[in-house]
DNA sequence: CCTACCGATCGGTAGG
DNA sequence: CCTACCGATCGGTAGG
């Protein structure tokens, strides 16, 4: 029962019968789509107390009153994207784990964990540096902004997403390739990697794969 | 030539003789204090953006238009808390470092450099998370909210703070202790730690103490 | 989804 | 440093 749909969300009313004058409905998740990525977009380059609702509604081509037709509120906004972000990288994290457990012949356990480590950083990175990654970035640089029960949802997707990681850290503790108390540096993992998100330039000499490299070859030393 | 200095900077304009009914300017230096550290606080628990000069004034017990007596602007302000927050962070560095030099005894090369960073990361998390610790992670927050003259120099002071940790890393590479790409290992040693302040909690289990030597367990796995 | 609009808040200033 | 105030902007809404 995912909390964190990405489809528009089983429309609760809309009028029976051919719709008249209404084009604008005919493609509503179209328009909902392109506000909520139009706002990541902003709310990552500017921050969200810096945008504004007309910012969001001139991006998309809209009068400044009409983003509120498709959202009740601002922080609204705020909370789908950050929503979205997630359900995404959960996603993708599934995706990616699946595509290396298919690729593994009988290796050893901790080769097994290594190299399964490595494709979660990599993953981590291309959610937050690659091709469309304003959503991960605002849900971490956003926090502050939405209220209780939204950080509340949120961070039940977060724990959902670390929760992968845990035992892959466990077993690379327990194998001797991590030293550290497993807890603590899945905490200074993440900061590292989540850091990157305010200093990575995509022209610049390093690529992700670099970035992945030196993650692994910082927090796992000894190759198994 | 300490561009960060700390005092109230050399008032340049003051009235010869005796002073009158100027009893608040008289201590200038406190008021001007005391904005900056409810500055401080503000930004930091509710962001740049989200705090008004009000907030800010009544936060000292002043009248809403009775900042901008001492700062012309409230990016004057934001920018007071960054520089000084640097200041701070670059003599509180070096008096550790000091510390530290004076301890020695003819170590290995390997084991000072060891100690060092242990030093300077035990020192960054003081700065980061102990008491008054709210400059810094202001600057590393409110990056967005800063022009581009002041972004330049914060990034010089920034530069100063780090220069110390390069040849510390550099050493443990040499010596085989570090295994990453010196350049990327700094860049995600620091957001490890930097990345703390969204999620230590002073209240929880684990101490700073604890912090440094999962991070250093994390970086260097092999003790010399 | 647009038009027209409102109430509130905000950074900042003049003048003392 | 206070009083009184201004212009601008903003989130949000009614009514179509």
């Amino acid at each position: 029962m995912p909390v964190h749909t990405l489809s528009p969300a089983a429309t609760p009313s809309r009028p029976r019968g051919r719709p008249r004058k209404t084009v604008a409905t005919l493609d509503d998740g179209n328009r909902r789509r392109q506000l909520v990525t139009g706002a990541a977009r902003l709310f990552r380059h500017q921050g969200f107390d810096a945008t504004s609702t007309r910012d969001i509604a001139a991006a998309v081509g809209m009068q400044s009153g009409s983003p509120f037709y498709h959202f009740k509120s601002k922080g609204a906004l705020l909370f789908a994207v950050m929503q979205e972000g997630m359900g995404g990288a959960i996603e993708r994290q599934a995706k990616a784990i699946a595509a290396y457990q298919s690729l593994q012949k009988g290796e050893l356990p901790e080769q097994y964990s290594y190299g399964l480590l490595a494709v979660l950083i990599k993953n981590h990175f291309d959610i937050l540096l690659g091709p469309g990654s304003d959503f991960i970035p605002v849900m971490l640089y956003e926090w502050r902004s939405i209220n209780e029960r939204q950080r509340a949802a949120i961070a039940q997707l977060q724990a959902e997403y670390e929760a992968v990681w845990i035992p892959v850290l466990q077993a690379l503790f327990d194998a001797g390739l991590l030293k550290a108390d497993v807890k603590l540096a899945r905490l200074l993992i993440f900061g590292a990697l989540n850091w990157s998100a305010q200093w990575f330039d995509r022209r610049k000499e390093a690529s992700i794969d670099d970035l992945t490299a030196a993650a692994m070859a910082l927090f796992i030393q000894e190759r198994p």
